[in-house]
DNA sequence: ATGAAAGCGCTAACAC
DNA sequence: GTGTTAGCGCTTTCAT
């Protein structure tokens, strides 16, 4: 291979072990030999071999990045923004794609196990199967999706507040029959929203109705049917919708049928995903702030790796959620 | 640390280097003892530890691969299914996004160097500065962006013709003033694109004009800004955009301006982003495959990594490209 | 077919 | 302050 630290020992007359100390601390060394040192690590264009180091510190500087969906705007910008930060701290990222899939999930968090990474940052496929997987002393961040099963730390957003504030939107927008158009799966942010949901509804002694909750998978085709189901049965002149995706779905079915928004309807999303922006009309949504949470795991799980883990205090925060007034709202 | 060979060794009453035979190849062992050291293995829970094979080997079954946004609708499909591809094929991936710069990048690729990676996936941010950092023997695949320095295997789409579909299609539906939109980046996808419009142009005797060649960054408010100057300097009575987004924007304008879509000024944007068919009016648009891209990569990956290099006959693939009909052209 | 032993490149006691 | 040395856990000659 290259250049080891034995060459470099030789070309600066020192014995490895002081170069070695060179290179980490530079304790316990004069400058003379500290600059002869560097002399001939320049000299050379030595690098350390990290995998050599990794197998002496059980340390390499790598962190295991689990998502459901890399495809998914969402993930995306959290995974941006989290490799981004790690980065800056010297550290990789090595990303995994569950695919919402348990049995991936389980094989990923094993791989990663297996290649020594310092921690893990896990966005939960919505089930609490393979929490046991992890060893206790590994410092492990969950993101966006609760585990119930074991205490970890958790990030995210203040989704309750988010459903509350979307809800109270349109509520003092003169809507009174407000659907909620929520995903199918059984997924902490979610239900939160719905929480939150029902909080306003309860605050404007609006009564809270099992049918209004309507559950959809996210595909267009889906959004489509299911609205055109609804609107026969029911009567709604608002739609909170738990994803903004699911917003659009609903949006385009409606606009064909003849509806006006936000004439006749009134809607509201979840997320701020481009598209939103985008649409025509522009929809009105909850915007996430994905880099801080980005921000926060990335320099929280280099707390805990270089500062030490303590799994008994594991910490939650909630990050704050902001309306944003579009076209679909009046 | 946990169980190692050693211990594995000393269970099976055999030697360490038998019990790495058996994990590795079996070969010159006899069914008995492999037998007595599979037991150990699964008795023990015994996993072999990677970093101390990665030193010995020098293989680390890792590739890294390079975007320059993973936010990006398009880079993410790509890490996507080369994620996924790699993964089936026992490989991890290290995740870099290089934001188009080019000190990051350099920075990405020294890491990944530094990593001891089997490959790397590099999706240029545009220019070549970098090339020379790859060390020859190692296997390089280029995704998307040609760089022109240095000869290294290439997967790209059929932009050209995309170019030249998109037009032709317009051309073909009455269109006779056709502007070309496009970013600002001397990217050589968007390059081919251009060539492809000329094409087209040429073949039903249409004399190109370079003053419709509009530049745009992508931001909507920058598209925005150069529609509403170009609809008063100009005619055009379509638009060929050499990214949805860019279409996107476009319409959005358009329409407050009061044209109708297709009537008046037909649209067709390129890469079938999931905002073209959930937009109102669904635009048309070219698809590029990109799974097929990721797969190609991952394979070709695996295959350079696993059977030798020779970068002496580097390859170059352009996947097809499709026509996708929607509603902003007649 | 199996074992002993060297060594991948590094860090960290432990001596001096 | 600096050098010597023993490993980290594994693969791979080289004997036998």
């Amino acid at each position: 291979m290259g250049v080891s630290i034995k060459d470099v020992a030789k070309k600066a007359g020192v014995s490895v072990s002081t170069v070695s100390r060179v290179l980490n601390n530079g304790k316990y060394v004069t400058d003379e030999t500290s600059e002869k040192v560097m002399k001939a690590v320049k000299l050379l264009g030595y690098r350390p071999n990290i995998i050599a180091r990794g197998l002496r510190t059980k340390k390499t500087n790598s962190v295991g990045l689990i998502v459901p969906d890399i495809t998914n705007e969402f993930f995306a910008k959290l995974a941006k923004t989290i490799e981004e930060n790690l980065n800056n701290n010297n550290y990789s990222l090595l990303l995994c794609n569950s695919g919402e899939n348990e049995d991936k999930e389980r094989k990923y968090i094993k791989t990663l196990l297996d290649k020594f990474v310092d921690g893990i940052i896990f966005i939960s496929s919505g089930y609490d199967q393979n929490m046991h997987l992890f060893p206790d002393d590994l410092p492990i961040i969950a993101i966006d999706r609760k585990p119930n099963a074991k205490r970890v730390n958790f990030i995210s957003s203040e989704n309750k507040k988010g459903g509350y504030l979307a809800t109270k939107h349109l509520i003092e927008n003169g809507c009174s029959k407000i659907l909620m158009l929520k995903d199918r799966k059984a997924v902490s942010p979610m239900n939160a929203r719905l929480e939150g949901y029902r909080d306003a509804l309860r605050e404007y002694n609006m009564l809270f109705d099992e049918d209004m909750i309507i559950e959809s998978e996210v595909e267009l085709e889906y959004v489509k049917e299911k609205i055109l189901k609804i609107h026969k049965r029911l009567e709604f002149d608002g739609i909170f919708a738990g994803t903004d995706l699911l917003a659009i779905g609903a949006i385009k079915t409606l606009l064909k049928l003849g509806y006006k928004i936000p004439k006749d309807i009134q809607v509201i999303g979840f997320d701020n995903v481009l598209t939103s922006q985008y649409y025509n009309p522009g929809l009105t949504t909850i915007a996430q702030r994905l880099s801080e949470i980005g921000e926060r795991s990335a320099s929280l799980m280099v707390d805990l790796i270089e500062n030490g883990v303590k799994n008994t205090e594991s910490k939650s925060y909630f990050l704050p959620v902001e309306l944003i007034k579009r076209d679909t709202t009046r």
